[in-house]
DNA sequence: CTCCCTGCAAACTATTTGCACCGTC
DNA sequence: GACGGTGCAAATAGTTTGCAGGGAG
């Protein structure tokens, strides 16, 4: 990741560095305002707004992939910044990514039926995650 | 779609009926401000936050799918109120419903892969379409 | 030393809400 | 006639932007 911002000439700044690293280490799907929380504490002057600037740079750069979830906050992947399944639990919104290896077939079924040239796509799931379904909503 | 809204109790008002129309007979994936415009010449008078109203409560009585996307203006459906998949040209935005068999397979994958009980789901392919490719972009 | 980056506050945009009046049932 | 729906304007929330000062290269 620094590699990439290096060879595109950006600069490495503390905060570029920490927003990164979260983005970089968490497991989760981190939102903008999370990724804020956790700056904080390693840099207690960082603004909101560099996070939204350094996110969406890093989108750009393709290193991180945004969900586009329009309801609530939009949240980030900073582990596998490529189109992939997501399974979202609405009750706790955890999100998980599910290997689901049949995928492959719809894509190609869409090719042929459309002549799009497809060059991303968004796969979602709602629904109630094990731990909400025991705890009985 | 009217005796729904009966069913439920709710009031047919003139803008109401106006609104639910053009969702019906639309074949395309319109947008808040879509309906809004093709609302005033019918009904002059009406508001923009009228449309909103409408629009969510149709979608909460399962009428019209919302299709989530986050830039620019949110889309709906209202000839499919289930979800299906959705392929969007990034170029000159239109957005079509194609035939997928084999996403049956993939949902069962999901099943058995997580423990979610699945509520509902949502598949969107974005590229170029047909046109917009031979147009040269 | 040069600019890019940051931090602040103000600007924006899409959507929601409060409230008085209106029209359906 | 009651009360749900409408229209207006103001409120809200998430995100973006302008600009002056600061620090990376």
């Amino acid at each position: 990741m620094v590699q990439n911002l290096r060879e595109n000439k950006f600069r490495i700044t503390p905060q570029r560095l920490a927003i990164l690293k979260i983005l970089a280490e968490s497991k989760g799907h981190p939102s903008v305002e999370k990724i804020y929380e956790q700056v904080k504490p390693v840099f207690s002057t960082t603004s909101l707004a560099t996070v939204y600037k350094n996110v969406s740079l890093l989108k750009e750069l393709g290193e991180v992939l945004e969900l586009g979830f329009s309801d609530d906050s939009n949240r980030y992947d900073g582990n596998r910044p490529y189109p992939h399944p997501h399974v979202v639990c609405t009750n706790c919104k955890t999100i998980i990514d599910p290997d689901l290896e049949t995928l492959k077939v719809v894509s190609e079924e869409l090719k042929e039926e459309t002549g799009f040239k497809i060059i991303h796509h968004r796969l979602d799931f709602f629904g109630i995650c094990p731990v909400c379904q025991d705890e009985g909503r």
